[in-house]
DNA sequence: TGTCTTCTTTATAAAATCTTTATATCTGCT
DNA sequence: AGCAGATATAAAGATTTTATAAAGAAGACA
């Protein structure tokens, strides 16, 4: 579940720093281009979940931009300018624009077309599933089986699951576990790890007395194994 | 390839009239509905590719209309409203609106918008029938029933019954939960959500005192659980 | 206006989970 | 082997979360 990355393509140093600032407060992650040809590679390298494509930049005209792009860039662009004629706003939604904002824009009606736009776009989205030995585990419907039964777990141990299995094979140390888990403050309870990797261990080694998936590396931290 | 159909819900005759003309122009099939009533009638009969929505309506806000479309209604939907204010604006792409434009608008950046719809739209069906073990809900008709006998659900119940039935075997989290059925200000109230889920049980599960379909996930929410 | 339905609050019991404590076991080192 | 620090585990205790009934409030409707 990570936050949408937003490409910006804004030629004005202000509103690219406006911009970012709004979005990065609504929880996305921002990219930022001022010319098209930046615009055209930063598109291409991170695969952005949405694109705000300013009309008028320097060195080419947006409608190309757009038209470039959507050679094979499916999702959602909107456009932002200062044009407000009825043959740009056209002529940017029929080259495949999604939505085309005059500026001065309202700030909250981005936000909201922004969500809007992205919340339909998800259409052929598969389940992340971890698999891992015997271990499978489901991120969207956060379900965890062992050879195809279902396991309870608490929130707790499930997210010290999930964050193992998203790091298959590498140790992970006492103090980013306790960090990632149960917050900056908990840093010290080396006790809790011990406590609620026992009870994991309970619940998914063939004998919890000689654990072959979490296996501990003593002064470090854990290794959760995988196959071999 | 079939001619879309457009359904326009708006009180005003002229409006209508116009709007027909011009979309006929425009090679679409068009439906009129003067009331909500009408409206949500027809869309339901008739599944129209693309709706055009007015906010003005007299029996029901057209927000209200929206809302319950989209319980079922996966198609794109345009506001046509004469309130600018961006209030209104955002409230209707929160509750499912692709496009909102202001009254008067122009038409040919009505009907770009409405092509740009279109083009985008996926001819995915969506069953408007969920059935899940032994419930049975129709979205359309807001009809629940359990082994073929109807449930007097009411409208709470029933928002967040669909809810559910829409995303069966995930978990979905109190403030989730809480935030689609009351909104975003009732976040906090996860009292609400206990009442209501205990009153659901005693409609729907055989065993009120041992919940098989929805079950709860101490200290993260809850999961619709069909069969298995 | 009174009745009915539904929503909202309050209260309390029960359940689940987290936290702490105690003790046993392990590991690496001299 | 023996020690010290680190780890494992069970179980008691404390706290949080959940379930449920029921009372009060707010509307809808005739």
């Amino acid at each position: 579940m990570n936050k949408p990355t937003i490409l910006v393509i804004d030629d004005e140093v202000q509103i690219r720093k406006l911009l970012q600032i709004t979005l990065e407060n609504s929880e996305y992650n921002v990219l930022l281009a001022a010319t098209a040809k930046d615009g055209l590679v930063a598109a291409a390298n991170h695969k952005p979940d949405l694109i705000l494509l300013d009309l008028g930049l320097p060195d080419k005209s947006g409608q190309e931009v757009l038209k470039v792009l959507r050679e094979w860039f499916a999702q959602p662009v909107i456009i932002l300018s200062v044009q407000s004629g009825e043959d740009d706003i056209v002529l940017a939604l029929d080259n495949g624009a999604n939505d085309y904002l005059v500026k001065p824009y309202r700030t909250g009606e981005l936000l909201a077309r922004i969500r809007s736009l992205i919340r339909r776009s998800v259409p052929g989205e598969s389940s992340p599933v971890i698999t891992v030995g015997q271990i499978t585990i489901d991120l969207v419907l956060r379900v965890v089986k062992k050879d195809c039964e279902v396991l309870k777990l608490t929130a707790t141990e499930y997210s010290l699951l999930a964050l193992f299995a998203k790091n298959e094979g590498r140790v992970l140390t006492h103090h980013y576990l306790l960090r990632e888990v149960w917050g900056e403050s908990y840093v010290a309870q080396s006790q809790y790890l011990r406590v609620f990797i026992a009870q994991l261990r309970k619940k998914i080694e063939n004998d919890p007395n000689r654990p072959a998936i979490i296996v501990t590396e003593s002064r470090i931290g854990y290794r959760f194994k995988g196959n071999e």
